[in-house]
DNA sequence: TATCAAAATTGAAGCCCTTCAGTTATCATA
DNA sequence: TATGATAACTGAAGGGCTTCAATTTTGATA
């Protein structure tokens, strides 16, 4: 194996000490062009790459002294629509702030999401921002591990039991705005297309709906609340077993868990005749991008999501550079946002 | 400043050497049941994090040793659902080799690429897949450093002049099968809704128009190749512009740089009251999943867009693991999707 | 040319680990 | 109990860089 080139190597072969050619590669001043010079062209001809690892050791302490400090972003998906946003708001505000991002993925699997973090936090990142993967049999110990160790961190939902930084929405409530627009609209027969169970949003906003129901004049039933996912093929498959021989007793209005289920939802209806919001009303979650897109504008509970990832960045910058900032929860407000997809049931 | 808990105060409680507690750190064998336990007891009650800087500097050379290896993978932007499928595949395979996958993102700005590369190296990531910024302005410095440098890469777009390992599809050729099928289905006039210039990939989709064309019966001229851009937006608003006041001359069939901005289109024939495919047929490109989402399903070029992330995450292990291997370029087939937003033209 | 403060340069100590030759403890066997 | 063979443990020597007190050089001034 060839032997690797040492700033000692640079340093002989350029006729100085280790001392001048650390003060090059640092651009410390206190060094005379010519040398400045004679090392950088020795530097070139030798091939020379500083070893990152001994650069940090040698520096005082682990931090990662030398090079733009990088924060990570562990997301359970890349591509879903939602966290691209939050990805997106976290993202501007980081390079405002002179950081570098680096995004992993759980893809939705707890131990992939300690793999994800642990690949992170080995590489330097000064602190990372987590959607976190709620595992009903895992006791989420790699969160509360990496709370005792003091590394900061913000999570984009918040943990029961776990006082840490978290930025969210109320979902509960956001998700009762929802219902509250179809009751008013005259509905009666609403039904909730729920979300995965391994994550608080999804039990929040069935809780929402719940919630609404119960404070309204009807009454709630379980059978409403109906378990589907959280990607469009799940609202599609949903939507076509759901709506398919159901004249009589068909819901007239649809809550999902979020805008992919929606547009799932939405389209499995069009194949099936139905037409929306004639027949049935749906509203969706989130308000991603493509929600206003459509030819029909999806009607939607708004998140902020850009903004949802720029405070995500803001707090952990903040507990990265002021060690001794207490845990801090900020919980967003969501809107309903009223587009084409809801309208007052027939007749 | 808290002084940072060393193996030697871990030596020192567990009263023992420092080389057995890094037995013990690394899983090696050859220390009693006992003495292990009794360290990670110490270990747990200190506190104690390993250094990750010293772990490698003390390893046999610069390499990750310790932790499974990091490859990174440069995109462009996260969010473009092109991108997003072939990460996934890379990640896929990257993951079956045991590799962590990091992302980053150059928001097709020449300089942050070069930054998301640098932080990427400086984290030791063996290898990084790249979609490169072709800026006009920029003479790809960065991309002939790194491979100077003898750093592992891959490129997901062939570059002019660096014989380097890339993974794409034959762009021209695909871009002709678009226009061929148009012209077999009888539309004469039929124009070119043309990506951004820094990437090649767009470049070559224009050329791919023009020359499908030439080599037709028909007559090619500049003014078929309109200049939009990659975005939904960008298609919409082009759209509107070019096809609002055109009754007479208004061309039957577009092709498009991408998924995109094809979508941005038809939704922009729908808002002037056009339908497509009867008005207008619409060709897309890349077929991202969406476009087979739709309520019309696009006609698109499909780019098989996971195996490009497979082969490129393969080349680089490849690359990474055996380090002599030869540059490598591959090309993948794309092939005509025949959906719903093309027929034959009106009359 | 002599003087001296400021600038430039030196080089050994230290950062925290891993490694491995050498030492010591252990335990089965004679 | 003595004897090896083997297992367990030790600790100094790196690994490549940064730092900083000490030294040397520079160049303006007398």
């Amino acid at each position: 194996m060839p032997k690797r080139i040492t700033i000692s190597d640079v340093a002989e072969h350029a006729g100085v000490s280790t001392g001048t050619v650390s003060a090059v590669l640092n651009d410390r001043s206190g060094v005379r062009d010519v040398t400045r010079a004679r090392v950088r062209h020795v530097i070139d001809e030798l091939g020379y790459q500083p070893s990152a690892s001994a650069r940090r050791l040698g520096g005082l302490g682990e931090r990662d002294s030398v090079h733009p400090p990088g924060i990570g972003i562990v997301v359970k998906e890349v591509g879903n629509p939602f966290y691209v946003e939050v990805v997106k708001g976290a993202r501007h505000a980081l390079d405002a702030r002179g950081y570098v991002t680096l995004i992993s993925t759980s893809e939705g699997d707890y131990a992939k999401e300690g793999t994800a973090i642990d690949a992170l936090r080995n590489r330097y990142v000064g602190g990372v921002i987590i959607a976190p993967v709620l595992d009903t049999h895992a006791d989420l110990s790699h969160l509360f591990m990496l709370r005792r160790s003091g590394f900061p961190f913000v999570l984009l939902e918040t943990v029961l039991g776990l006082p840490t930084n978290a930025v969210s929405v109320d979902n509960v409530e956001a998700s009762a705005l929802a219902v509250r627009h179809l009751l008013a609209l005259g509905h009666e027969r609403v039904v909730h297309f729920a979300g995965p169970t391994y994550t608080r949003h999804s039990q929040d906003r069935s809780l929402g709906f719940e919630r609404a129901f119960s404070q309204s004049s009807l009454r709630f039933d379980q059978g409403q609340v109906i378990s589907v996912g959280s990607r469009f093929e799940d609202g599609y498959s949903a939507g076509l077993e759901f709506f398919r021989d159901r004249s009589g007793s068909r819901p007239t209005a649809v809550t999902c868990f979020n805008d992919l289920v929606a547009l799932g939802l939405i389209r499995a209806l069009a194949d099936l005749g139905l037409s929306v919001p004639t027949d049935v009303s749906v509203v969706g979650f989130d308000d991603i991008p493509a929600a206003s897109y459509l030819t029909t504008p999806l009607t939607t509970v708004h998140v902020p999501q850009r903004e949802l990832g720029r405070q995500a960045a803001e707090i952990l910058v903040d507990a990265i550079e002021n060690a001794a900032s207490e845990p801090k929860t900020v919980l967003l407000d969501a809107a309903l946002v009223d587009r084409a997809t809801t309208g007052p049931p027939r007749g």
